[in-house]
DNA sequence: TAACGTCAGGTTTTT
DNA sequence: CCTGACGTTA
């Protein structure tokens, strides 16, 4: 294509400065409603166009995969609008659909599809699916190309079964998700499990967390498993550590762009650092030569350090990779102040609340639209009164406005429990709606159970998974058949499935259960064999057939197992869908992609529905009418932040962030009691609504009007700690393995066969003695044969001994 | 061995 | 309010 500049003049003057900036590193920071992501795309786009930038060359990380969709359609629409101008000088949207479709799909194939756009952990994934096998951690652990990814209810469950079986601690003091946080925290800083105890000043507390630390990502080994964490940690590591792989990477990546940059974290932060600066430390020996870093964010909507974000990270980019001088005349930012969505009173009402904040950069949202229809602040009586406020309001602005849908609202809350009465009166009112978040699919035992058939296929070593389906439905394998089996799997330090597949040891282990576990584990390997071939979609239908699992629903024929027959359903269109917009549509693309996607990402906009969803979720969308819910000390902001400033400030951003999603006109309410939690209360309105200035707001109550006492409920210090105190706990972990198989080695068992011991076997021909189980009724040897590790009765199998140790 | 009932405990935000 | 853990019963 030609080059062209012509595009760039829908451009403000920063936001060209912006897109035209070439090499080297720059910080753009952008306000709500800027036109981030028209500087982004525009600048991809113009790299690629007038910088004759190859596509795969370019790095653009966002935060969710639908910021990552929007980013590429935009491309695509730039690209086809310019070729369509090109070639029939007309824009893209007056041609005939059929050749609209063909610019699209050539725009597609040369430019959207080899770019690298995706979230971290997106891109991270597609690393590792190149290089994870050339990874080991300390303690030399590894893991394979098929690993699986495993979602946070999993991982706060091997937490769980380390703490209170392992481990034998009391739940109470080390509640398994609070040490699952601190985990994942550790990880996200990039900390080993030593590290964490050291961060604890080694007490005893810090040690246990590194215990189970340590024991939890050996099972994650064991299993070929890594959670959301690993899957930026390991890449970070593998770069550190791997000089070759990351110059490799390093010359991948000409350009990098990061969106919301504010909410990355230090690993997501080190692995951007590698890659741009090759792992050189010295600011003066970087090479921007053909190369750039460019971050996009706003500290003032930084609402994840809850999930380690650090807003720092963006505020030190100047130190960092920039030119460090002071901002009038630095050539490394470029602020986008103007604010092309909301009107003119909600802005005021947004800067006049962030004004309050300490920790940020100095930003005032400009406006472009005029002043608009009054802020209303409702006073409910209680949560039901205020659901019916705005389910009115809802239906009045839309009788009155025709223009108006149901799409054209939004419902934000702090937490998702809030919900409910909106959608009780929603339902009672035939309104339309959709809930984002919250509602947990994926936690449906139906459809764990159906992922988990689909990840052992792809990944037998995932042994979590494994148990959960080898006796779901019922196939008479029961407790002590797999204890026997999972024995022998300990004992062999190999995973699980290694015992099933092989019907010798099946045979020799299972007795009388024995057929029906080689039964399940043929059904197993009849879809493995088609993994390379057939669909995620062939696969599916098979093992839900094979396995029994719908039959044994249908045969149930309750109205919950009718439920779990939809649910199956659904989760099939999933499936579908997935065959449909990708042409890499086998099973390992499809269970990455459902462990990566959220229910955010479904969310269609054009959709007729009110919207019903967290403030979190909400960040990155725009609605013209928007209702923010419950603000109420303890709600917003949350009970739980209201300990120190820091977190204050961040439940402050988030508020902003709710107002700055409305583009014509906001509404925002509290009841006077709430049930919540199981009780009902009196509730005092959040002292956020202090920092409205009154002539911003019409209201019906006089919690606003009225200038309340401000400062004692601020100075309040709540002392909730949620810190365990660390003593007392006698518990000490005992590793029955290692003491069994001490005994076992020393003790000369069974006949003339020793550990070490080579024998024949009559038909697997010659192997080696590699361990002898001995349990009170029977006595079995395992032996490495050179097709693979057998486990066999010595009393029965026809083997006999060549040599002994 | 499974299914059922009772009880207590824990409830922020999510890639 | 929901979930999960545990004990009882068939």
């Amino acid at each position: 294509m030609k080059q062209n500049h012509e595009f760039l003049s829908h451009l403000n003057p920063s936001q060209n400065l912006a897109v035209k900036h070439f090499c080297g590193p720059m910080l753009v920071v952008a306000g709500a409603g800027s036109g981030k992501t028209r500087a982004l795309t525009y600048r991809i786009a113009h790299l690629i166009l007038n910088h004759q930038v190859n596509p795969e060359n370019i790095l653009a990380v966002t935060f969710t995969n639908k910021a990552a969709r929007e980013m590429k359609e935009r491309i695509e629409h730039i690209f086809a609008n310019l070729m369509a101008q090109e070639k029939y000088s007309k824009p893209l949207d007056l041609l005939p659909e059929s050749d609209q479709k063909q610019l699209l799909s050539r725009v597609y194939k040369t430019i959207t599809k080899p770019l690298w756009i995706g979230t971290f952990h997106r891109i991270c994934v597609r690393i590792l699916r190149y290089d994870i096998d050339k990874y080991q951690d300390e303690k030399k652990r590894v893991w394979k190309k098929n690993f699986s990814i495993i979602d946070e209810s999993d991982a706060q469950s091997i937490v769980k079964n380390i703490v209170t079986k392992k481990l034998n601690l009391d739940d109470k003091k080390f509640e398994p998700r609070s040490v699952r946080y601190q985990i994942s925290n550790a990880k996200n800083k990039g900390l080993y499990p030593q590290q964490l105890a050291a961060e604890n000043n080694n007490n005893y507390k810090g040690r246990i967390l590194a215990e189970v630390y340590e024991e939890y990502q050996a099972q994650l080994a064991a299993n070929n498993c890594l959670d959301f964490d690993d899957l930026i940690l390991i890449p970070v590591r593998l770069l550190q550590e791997n000089e070759s792989l990351l110059s490799y990477w390093h010359s991948q990546f000409h350009h990098i762009l990061v969106d919301e940059y504010q909410d990355t974290n230090y690993t997501q932060y080190q692995l951007i650092r590698l890659l741009s600066t090759n792992g050189e430390n010295q600011k003066e020996l970087w090479n921007w030569q053909n190369r750039s870093l460019f971050v996009v964010g706003d500290a003032d909507q930084s609402i994840y350090s809850f999930r380690m974000a650090d807003f720092t990270i963006l505020l030190n980019f100047q130190q960092d990779f920039g030119d460090n001088l002071p901002y009038e005349d630095t050539r490394t930012i470029i602020k986008l102040e103007e604010n092309y969505r909301s009107r003119e009173n909600i802005l005021a009402l947004a800067n006049n609340l962030i004004k309050n904040n300490i920790q940020r950069i100095e930003k005032v949202l400009k406006p472009t639209k005029t002043w608009g229809e009054e802020i209303y602040w409702y006073q409910g009586e209680n949560e039901e009164d205020e659901a019916r406020f705005i389910v009115n309001k809802i239906q009045q602005l839309m009788r009155e406005n025709p223009e108006l849908d149901e799409g054209s609202f939004a419902v934000l809350y702090r937490i998702n429990t809030q919900s409910r009465p909106i959608e009780d009166e929603l339902i009672k009112t035939n309104t339309l709606y959709k809930i984002v978040g919250g509602l947990k699919f994926y936690d449906r035992k139906e459809i764990k159970d159906a992922l988990a058939y689909l990840r052992v296929i792809v990944n037998p070593d995932d042994t979590v998974s494994l148990l959960r389906i080898i006796n779901t439905p019922r196939r008479g394998i029961g407790k002590t058949t797999i204890n026997s089996l999972l024995e022998a799997a300990r004992e062999l330090n190999m995973p699980l499935w290694e015992i099933i597949k092989d019907e010798t040891s099946v045979n020799t282990i299972a007795g009388r259960a024995a057929k029906k576990v080689n039964k399940f584990a043929q059904i197993i390997q009849e879809c493995q064999e088609k993994l390379e071939t057939a669909s995620a979609v062939d696969i599916f239908h098979q093992i839900m057939d094979s396995s029994n699992y719908i039959e044994d629903l249908q045969k149930q024929g309750t109205d919950e197992a009718e439920n779990r027959l939809e649910n199956i359903n659904e989760l099939l269109n999933t499936i579908v869908l997935f065959h449909e917009n990708n042409e890499e549509n086998s099973l390992e693309e499809y269970l990455i992609s459902i462990s990566l996607n959220s229910d955010l990402d479904n969310l269609n906009e054009n959709e007729k529905a009110v919207s019903l969803m967290t403030l979190h979720s909400a960040k990155g969308l725009e609605f013209k009418i928007v209702f923010m819910v419950g603000l109420e000390q303890g709600i917003l902001p949350h009970y739980r932040s209201l300990k120190d400033d820091f977190t204050i400030e961040e439940e402050r951003r988030l508020c902003y962030v709710g107002i700055t999603r409305a583009q014509e006109r906001l509404f925002l309410s509290h009841a006077k009691e709430r049930f919540l939690w199981g009780s009902r209360d009196i509730t005092q309105p959040s002292q956020f609504a202090k920092e409205f200035p009154e002539d911003l707001i019409t209201t019906n109550g006089n919690s606003f009007t009225k200038k309340t006492r401000s400062k004692d409920t601020q100075t309040q210090n709540t002392n909730v700690q949620v810190q365990q105190t660390s003593n007392g706990s006698k518990s000490r972990p005992v590793i029955n393995e290692t003491i069994s198989k001490r005994n076992i080695n020393q003790t000369n068992l069974s006949q003339d066969f020793a550990v070490g011991d080579r024998i024949l076997h009559k038909s697997f021909g010659e192997g080696e003695i590699t361990h002898i189980f001995k349990s009170n009724k029977k006595t079995h040897i395992a032996i490495k044969f050179s097709t693979g590790q057998k486990i066999v009765d010595p009393k029965l199998a026809p083997i006999e001994k060549i040599s002994s140790t």
